[in-house]
RNA sequence: UGCCGCAUAGCUCAGUCGGUAGAGCAGCUGACUGUUAAUCAGCGGGUCAUAGGUUCGAGUCCUAUUGCGGCAGCCA
């Protein structure tokens, strides 16, 4: 067997007539006196395909083996269809059973289940029209990303995952240690296994020094930028934040483009562009899964989608969003006021019943932004941007970068971080600094908008939160 | 981490006022010459999350624990 082959989805292509072989897993099996049918998936496209057997084609024993999750081999020549639903099936006249599935114990079945339970057995959710879908936009997501950016000139990076200095000083960090020997047995319980801390002194540690799993490659990402001008990063990042919401993950995956010469008007510009792309890339790609999401899980998610590659994103500034919020009728939780971090319900608010589209929110007073972010001339705001989007709220945090040397060095020390392991990161100001700007995507965020999803654990195939590792 | 909700058949759920366990789907057996979440008939399927408590009697009320989910904080 090679691994070139007619997928389902090229099967649809072929002119009746046309022999082939069909590769895949068995949705349902449906029989009547005299005709059975199959319909069969190997996740190459939304649609299954219809295989036609009449009786006496496939000897009895085999056939009652093809049951939902089998995995089979079905030769057999294209036909035009004379039925609802497809215009064209595939007759068998041969088949082969590589896998059965025990009916009785498979877990999946042809009528839906819960996204609860089926994160249960995520191992075999993908066979499924949801996740199949799901993980085909994935894909293509992907792809999109990278296409994006090769096209502008954009070189790909690639910053560590394993970091000595707590990038941001913000968000709970794994910790990466040598220093720990797991599976040592517990005295009074034999059957119990505990760690044992083989010492206290970081300096004993493998990289002599408290190391950490990345929460962001953007500062890394910076230095890359002041030499190669236009770069991305496309990776797996880190929180060990204990927070269990339907849109955090422990680990997750973040695009982060970094500009030189490029200000915040650029950097705006740039999400703004991307976001449309990839969403277009996905519609022209992916019309059989979308057209599942729209009817199945978000009834508006085309005409979402379309309207947003269409339209202009609004562009408010902090000051301008709390004027709004002040004046607005809702009764919020949490007070509005200038100088106060915007909470979920206000950007909800925003984005949701406000604008009804993606909005850009910049410049926020400093004292809720992160220190690298570059300061305004009054003093008071810095420019940050925030992308918010309907129903899964902040989808990108960028910012133009502080690129003047005491500046920055001054606002290090001034939220009270150490200067010392920021040696390189100011050297980038110190040596041919240049004004420059980047953001941050979370790429799963991105499949729930295009995908119409409500659980960021349902759009990545095996998820980390807290209590669960599973697969 | 805080608040709230849920846990009953393989899955999705119902279970009234505390009175001894139900449905649909799936599975199994059969029927039907073209089905599309096929249809029709029949059959099997339960430690009601776990541990205590109240009561003559607990799926139902109380407490604790565990698991899952939602929201908030944090963020992408």
């Amino acid at each position: 067997m090679d691994y070139r082959r007619t997928y389902v989805k090229d099967i649809f292509q072929l002119s009746p007539g046309t022999e082939v072989s069909a590769y895949g897993w068995v949705k349902t099996r449906r029989d009547s006196k005299g005709i059975s049918f199959v319909q069969l998936s190997d996740g190459s496209c939304f649609q299954d395909l219809q295989i036609v057997i009449d009786a006496g084609v496939i000897d009895e024993t085999t056939l009652k083996a093809v049951t939902t999750g089998a995995c089979v081999r079905f030769d057999g020549t294209v036909v035009e269809s004379p039925a609802a639903g497809q215009a064209v099936e595939l007759k068998a006249t041969g088949m082969e059973l590589f896998g059965a599935a025990d009916p009785q114990t498979y877990p999946l079945q042809k009528k839906g289940a819960s996204f609860e339970f089926l994160r249960e057995i995520a191992h075999l959710r993908v066979r499924g029209n949801t996740f199949g879908a799901v993980y085909r936009v994935r894909n293509q997501a992907a792809w999109a990303v990278h296409k994006f950016f090769q096209d502008r000139g954009f070189s790909y990076v690639n910053t560590p995952i394993i970091t000595a200095s707590d990038a941001e000083g913000a968000g709970a960090m794994f910790a990466v240690t040598s220093l720990l020997e797991a599976g040592v047995p517990v005295e009074d319980n034999p059957e119990a296994h505990a760690f044992r801390l083989k010492s206290t002194n970081p300096a004993e540690d493998f990289f002599g020094k408290p190391s950490y799993l990345t929460v962001s490659g953007q500062l890394e990402a910076e230095t890359m930028a002041l030499g190669l001008t236009n770069v991305y990063t496309f990776g797996p990042t880190f929180r060990a934040e204990n927070s269990s919401t339907s849109r955090h993950l422990a680990e997750f995956w973040m695009v982060e483009p970094e500009m030189a010469f490029c200000d915040l008007e650029g950097d705006m510009n740039l999400a703004e562009e991307f976001l449309k792309e990839v969403i277009k890339h996905i519609l022209d790609n992916c019309a059989g899964d979308l057209e599942f999401f729209n009817k199945r899980i978000e009834p508006e998610l085309l005409q979402t989608l379309e309207h947003v590659v269409n339209s202009d994103f609004e562009r408010l500034t902090y000051t301008e969003a709390i004027k709004y919020l002040e004046a607005s009728d809702k009764k919020f939780e949490y007070d509005v006021y200038w100088g106060a971090d915007l909470q979920s319900e206000h950007e909800r608010w925003l984005t949701e019943e406000k604008v009804g589209r993606p909005v850009i929110l910049t410049d926020y007073p400093k004292e809720i932004k992160a220190f690298y972010m570059r300061g305004n001339e009054d003093g008071k705001t810095v420019r940050a941007m925030d992308v918010l989007a309907p129903r899964i709220g902040e989808i990108i945090g960028g910012s133009q970068r502080e690129e003047r040397y005491d500046v920055l060095r001054h606002r290090i020390q001034e939220m009270g971080l150490p200067l010392e392991p920021y040696w390189w990161y100011l050297d980038l100001r110190k040596y041919g600094s240049a004004p420059h700007a980047g953001f941050g995507l979370g790429f799963e965020r991105l499949l729930m908008y295009v995908t119409g999803m409500k659980n960021i654990r349902d759009v990545i195939p095996y998820h980390r939160t807290p209590g669960q590792a599973d697969f």
